[in-house]
DNA sequence: CTTCATTGTAAAGTCACTTTACGTCTTCTG
DNA sequence: CAGAAGACGTAAAGTGACTTTACAATGAAG
């Protein structure tokens, strides 16, 4: 290594306040842990032909009754990309288009018996996680820590 | 609204500790917007070519003199993918890829000076982004919050 | 009824990423 | 030192989730 090398990161950054890891990578891997816990969950489960994209079907609440257009908003898609998902699970045997009678042709995004028990199994191993993540921090501590996390989450614009 | 209508959910999921919004939603929903904010930083900075996946590059600490290897390991995707990823940020100007004197074709990935600006600015934006946060929530509560994230961040396995 | 926005869905295009492949370099072993 | 084995860099083709475009059908507003 001759003497002009540098350290591999020659510019320093300004010091953050309680500097790196930064709120986003830690919410990033804090994020990730729980979606690899589901996933497990749902292959342990058996159900192996349920990929990523599908996962936020599952959101709460499950989707039973709503019309595409409303289920494309809640999981932040188009309705074309969520049409595409639909069709997908329809045929996977998660999920069910079903005509309500005065409606037309205005069908509406049912689970079947198959997608009740995976979105169980996903609230499960949620609750699961949860408790013992509870248990790990201490039961008050992680209410609190819960609690910031929704006041963050719901913070408007 | 007929009344044959049901509720959309007729189908109870068991409560769970705390209730919905759970973890992972909350987790995901304040990623989120730090990512956004992120975004509109690099925006407001004027490198509107920038997207998504090339945020991760810029991920603490900053890739520079860092092997391709070692850069997609970092960020959690396949050699080539990686590869992808910088042969596009290296046309765009952000990154570049330079032989060291010994190495024989072992080149190593070096940030630009574009590469730098976009680092600072968004660590600036985190900077702000905490500050504010903890201003908010109030900074002892903030920093508790954090370290609750970290430590379930680093929980191993 | 006519007009206009909304909805559902289909078809084609795009692009991030995977899989496959292969040549080069490093390191281990004899 | 030679040869084998593994890691590494990268290119090329394939895959699939999503976007864009398009359009017919419905419902609402005038």
């Amino acid at each position: 290594m001759k003497a002009s090398e540098k350290s591999p990161s020659s510019r320093a950054i300004a010091g953050v306040e309680g500097g790196p890891p930064f709120v986003g990578a830690l919410l990033r891997v804090c994020w990730r842990r729980v979606r690899d816990r589901m996933h497990e969950a749902i292959r342990a489960a058996g159900f192996t032909d349920l990929q990523d994209p599908h996962l936020p079907v599952f959101s709460y609440p499950l989707p039973d009754g709503v019309r595409p257009s409303e289920l494309a908003h809640r999981i932040g898609m188009s309705r074309q990309a969520t049409n595409y998902l639909i069709t997908q699970m329809e045929a996977l045997g998660y999920l069910e288009r079903r005509a309500t009678e005065g409606g037309g042709d205005r069908r509406l995004v049912h689970l079947t018996e198959r997608g009740w028990q995976v979105g169980e199994v996903i609230f499960a191993c949620l609750r699961e996680l949860q408790a013992e993540w509870a248990e790990e921090i201490g039961r008050e501590r992680f209410g609190d820590f819960m609690d910031v996390l929704r006041r963050l989450a719901a913070e408007k614009q």
